[in-house]
DNA sequence: GGATAAGCGAGACGGTACGTCTGGTCTTAGT
DNA sequence: ACTAAGACCAGACGTACCGTCTCGCTTATCC
């Protein structure tokens, strides 16, 4: 849960734990029902059908509250959202191929909620023109995520699988491209193609995304029809 | 431009020309005009602002007649987008490599015009509620892109640098993944990260996009430190 | 019933009955609609429960339409209450004293409507901070019953009850004067001391009126206790 | 300055010297404090926009403090609109129509103040649908004056200008007669109409209310235009 | 060439949500 | 007990668009 700072939830909070807040001191149990609400009428309403108005009768709160908490519906569902991601979690099963499987189904099991589809190309498309949106979302949901990117190349380095970086410029470029394109292709399977990341999907991307690791074709129960000596166009 | 038929512009429009429509006929200048007026809109107000009261003020157009030929500004942003991929085309310069590169370049192009980037991924955000407009927007759009894929694998067949189709079904599969992944990436880099589709970039990209081709490095130029000795282990 | 102009409801309205108005025309049993429930819902709710939306629900009609003929609840209650004054007419019963009688009487009837009552003082103290409000009233709702006090001044004349009038400006000032006594008595009467005028009071203050005519006591039935043999001293 | 007891500032203080307050006891210049602004807020925003907030504000207080001793905004309103009426004293002047005079000029001059007119009027609209508010008025606001009534008529009849009262319900009926009329037509001249009591007026209006006394008409200098043999209509 | 039919502009209309404001109550900490 | 500060609920505010409608007018084809 995002915590909810008296009064600027967007920018760094201080709260000098010292200097006690003045005045009735704000109902925490009220963020969760907000962001629940938020939720729930996500999934139900989808984003174009939220209205601020809706969360706060859902959540059994004035409208007034809401706004003093979140000044708009973009932030509200940043925050909302970004639960979501909190659970995302990097597996180590052993291998660089099994991480990367496993994390792609679980990423393709949150774009399958019915609350996250509502909500994440909505607030994509929003962070387009408002750059302090976008930065927000980067922070809450996306960089999150880069963060599995980053600690599967860990486990895989200590595994030898993938030599030590040496460059750490390129490191972060090198983590940037598999971030983007494991999260866009996932994203665009589901959410635009409207196609289930299946098992056979999900193996036939993993092989694309580590062939770069081997001159080898891969492991032949996991290549099918297309690895014939030539895998892909 | 998409056509704009009488009243159903989002079916099979058979536009007997022999049953020719009654009353006055319908200004073809309008339907420009409208399209422009949109694009133009979505430019300056992005998703949200766009109104179709705005699009039919700066058609110079009452609102009715915005109306009369798109039921919604869902439809009215597709058939508007859509104008924008209809220039998108595969080149043929002879590799695969070079193919695909123009091809990225070509789509970020497209991805960093304003009204595309207003447009997009609020369209994909509707669609996912709303099945008519997904199988519009994949009719419209998405379909169209697909055929790039399709067409330098058929140039790349050609030139031998990959094998003919064996299985229609695997072959379909296929160019699904990789249009996901090039569509997805791409969008991702420049629609969420924010970050440029930079020479370099493109040119990673397709390196990773490729590696299956070869049991060999990419040619050393491209190869950067992040994988020096260890494509081949 | 006060016309109710396209736009302007404040400026006179030329109407060029030839210049026929675009767009579709509105619908005047609603102006009609929304004056009854504005009275209706004064008497219930008072002046400061009344509220446009309230008005509009009660009229059956959205909000938007009740603010785009009146811009605010003062315009509105204007020309609700200015209704009720229409029907204020002057008797010509023979006698300048019969006549003020049932002029009183009638004022006082109108201000023991509990639509007047919540109406006029409230009115009156908007007016108070808006010139053009006052304006408004005046033309409204004062100077229709200031009509009263100088057709009442013409019958007497006629009868040879009063002089002609010699000055013209003197003459306004003098039905000024009476008329600001009249008004002002009879609403400090019912609605500051909240007691009614009766049949007594307004004999009284009928007298009192018309003191100055005579050098006379006024007749006998009419002159009780409080003056018995002291006018004249 | 109206007292300020400690919870009830409606009902009858007895504020038993002697029960000595629990707790904390309240400032005194509080009280000033409020009702200053209130005045201050009167003259600045209207009836309309004044808000205990805003009066909290202004006088340096929190919002509890001024609902803890007025427990709405007509209260205090009335309370704060009663200190201007304390000045109000009665001349004598050793004639009754110079007092006469003298009073209305200087009732004229308080309903000149920006305060007094954005108050006066709102505060008996509200007293019409309220009638504990109605009897707080008249207690604070209306009554003091009408004192200056009775104590004109008791100069009077000491100097022989009246007689003495033979029938106390009589005097009673008359004093409320006069006193109506005087704030009646004061308030409407000023507050409605909109027109100052200019020296000439006020001396017309006293004549006016003088003329019972006399059969013969007033003095030459005050009698102008209109006096000639007959008064007015 | 007159009937018929649709296009078109203008604006009324009933709705819904907006984000803000105020009122009045409450809940804290500090005096 | 009191003050100051601010959270909280409730609900009105006036505005903006929505999508539909009702007009008067125009512009075509068809009989």
């Amino acid at each position: 849960m995002r915590p909810s700072p008296p009064r600027r939830p967007l920018v760094a909070l201080p709260t000098d734990a010292s200097a006690r807040a003045k005045g009735r001191p704000r109902n925490a149990a009220t963020d969760r029902a907000i962001l629940d609400a938020t939720r729930a009428a996500l999934a139900d309403l989808g984003w174009g059908g939220l209205t601020m108005g809706q969360v706060a009768v859902r959540a059994g709160v004035a409208k007034t509250t809401v706004y003093r908490r979140w000044p708009s519906k973009n932030e509200l569902v940043v925050d909302a959202v970004a639960d979501l991601f909190d659970d995302l979690e990097m597996a180590d099963l052993g291998s660089l191929r099994a991480d990367v499987e496993a994390v792609v189904h679980r990423f393709a099991a949150l774009l399958s909620r019915p609350e996250t589809q509502a909500a994440l190309l909505a607030l994509f498309a929003e962070g387009t023109r408002d750059p302090l949106l976008r930065r927000r979302i980067r922070e809450a949901i996306v960089d999150p995520q880069k963060r599995l990117v980053r600690q599967g190349r860990t486990n895989a380095q200590a595994r030898g699988e993938l030599p030590p970086d040496q460059d750490e410029a390129a490191a972060r470029e090198e983590v940037d491209l598999i971030f983007d394109t494991i999260a866009g292709a996932v994203e665009h399977r589901i959410l635009v193609s409207g196609q289930p990341a299946s098992e056979s999907w999900v193996r036939r991307f993993t092989t694309l995304l580590l062939a770069p690791l081997s001159g080898l074709p891969p492991t032949p129960e996991q290549a099918r029809p297309e690895q014939a000596g030539h895998r892909q166009a």
